[in-house]
DNA sequence: ACTATGTAGTCGGTCTTGTGC
DNA sequence: GCACAAGACCGACTACATAGT
């Protein structure tokens, strides 16, 4: 039996058709194939990375290395070896070099992990059962710009929105603490709160985000990147305040979701830790709970004025939901700024042959111009055409949205936080903020 | 017939870590 | 010590199929 012949066999049926419920038929007809399995599974399990991308494949390495038998010893090979040295990548392509053309691509495209098939972990944990690729799902906001019309008449809750890092909290059947990031990996070495929330109840889960504990209020892009630097470091994370906006029972998250109303939750949350009171863990406070709408514009402008990112509405009896939800609407203000394209780049995978990002420069504050890429917000038609006719938009002025401005510790240079185009705009000649 | 929802797949900046020079 | 690439965090967005009304 041949693992990659079976996965070519797979991989030119699935993506022969757009229908998703023929690609679960054609899964479906591979659930008993282990080989084409432990494939999928790889390619999707976020958990195993290979340290090898776009670049590190093509770069040229000289080196005499072990010879890898099959497809299957070469993917536990890269789920032991994932830091991307030369001898790895050397290891790569000895097993592609046997290979034709179109099967070396697949193998590279499973390595980069960036292979396309039109299904993903959804489709896959639906076809082969929720454990096949480990998911964590955790309850995301939809867009209230997008959405006005669905908390009309309804009794909502608004808090902050805090710009840090999401963090769930979950106890094993031992009652050790582990906190998870939004995509499920683990936040280790967590000083203060590890034993902080060990005054928690376990049979409880908690959701809420981390922040970086200051003694003045900064402006919240700057206090997004001292948050992420200890999160995302190795070692002893310090400083760091949890501030818990929601908490359901252990068995409903397991579940899938709780029906206890939002508000019921915040209630008991709220109570909970003001009872335990440890000086790390927060309650996220309630701003405002009521069916009054002019109240989310009034006091997303209130916390946007004072530098933060803005607010939550929370359905006040809706439930929590693993998933992206209109029960749960963040409100936050974007700029849009007239600014010239200087050059643009071609884009990758399903954008290849088409324009992927345009090169743009923009007044910054301190009178200077900077530069930064836009590659989000443009049509498929527009991604054609512009590769076919740059000429159509380098040099012209575009609208583009952003969040805020931000600046990196090494230069003292700006750019746009979440770029994104919006359109020509060939009626200016002259860049401006506004 | 039309709209809403779910899923997949692109794109951005900033930071840390591992690697190789 | 430095530069680079990958992978993590935050996200933005469009395209398409299908479920729902």
């Amino acid at each position: 039996m041949n693992a990659l012949k079976d996965f070519t066999a797979f991989y030119q049926k699935i993506t022969a058709t757009s229908s998703r419920l023929e690609k679960e038929a054609i899964l479906k007809d591979y659930q008993d194939n282990a080989a084409v399995k432990e494939i999928l599974h790889f390619l999707f399990n976020p958990f195993i990375v290979t340290g090898i991308s776009k670049k590190k494949l093509v770069k040229t390495v000289n080196m005499t290395v072990q010879r890898c038998q099959d497809l299957h010893e070469l993917l536990a090979y890269f789920t032991m070896h994932n830091t991307g040295r030369d001898e790895d990548i050397a290891y790569l392509k000895q097993f592609t070099s046997d290979l034709d053309a179109g099967q070396a691509e697949l193998v590279y495209g499973i390595i980069k992990k960036d292979l396309t098939l039109g299904a993903s972990e959804k489709t896959l944990n639906k076809v082969f059962g929720s454990d096949f690729i480990p998911a964590f799902n955790v309850m995301l906001a939809e867009k209230y710009a997008e959405n006005t019309e669905f908390v009309v008449g309804k009794r909502f809750v608004i808090t902050e929105k805090f710009d840090g890092v999401r963090c769930m909290l979950i106890f094993n059947d031992a009652g050790e603490p582990t906190f998870f990031s939004r995509a499920g990996k683990s936040f280790d070495d967590m000083v203060e709160l590890d034993a902080e929330v060990r005054h928690l109840n376990p049979q409880m889960v908690y959701d809420g985000e981390l922040l970086l504990g200051v003694e003045k209020p900064i402006d919240s892009a700057d206090l997004y990147r001292m948050t992420v630097k200890v999160t995302n470091s190795d070692g002893a994370k310090t400083g760091l305040i949890y501030n818990i906006f929601d908490s359901l029972p252990k068995s409903d998250l397991i579940a899938g979701g709780s029906a206890i109303p939002c508000e019921e939750r915040k209630a008991k949350l709220g109570q909970e830790l003001r009872q335990v009171n440890q000086p790390h863990l927060k309650e996220v406070p309630i701003l405002y709970a009521g069916d009054d709408v002019a109240q989310i514009d009034k006091i997303c402008d209130e916390y946007t004025n004072m530098g933060r990112e803005g607010v939550m509405v929370n359905l006040a009896n809706a439930p929590y939901e693993c998933k992206r939800s209109k029960n749960l609407l963040k409100v936050k203000r974007f700029n849009t700024a007239d600014v010239r394209v200087l050059d643009w780049e071609e884009g990758s995978g399903a954008n290849r042959g088409k324009l992927g990002a345009v090169i743009v420069e923009f007044m910054a504050p301190d009178g200077k111009k900077y530069t930064c890429k836009v590659g989000s917000g443009f049509e498929k038609e527009e991604r054609e055409d512009f590769f076919a006719h740059p000429e159509k938009i380098v040099g012209h002025i575009i609208e583009v949205g952003y969040f805020e401005l931000s600046q990196n510790q090494n230069d003292d240079g700006y750019s746009l936080r979440f770029p994104t185009f919006k359109g020509m705009r060939d009626d200016k000649d002259e860049i401006s903020m506004y």
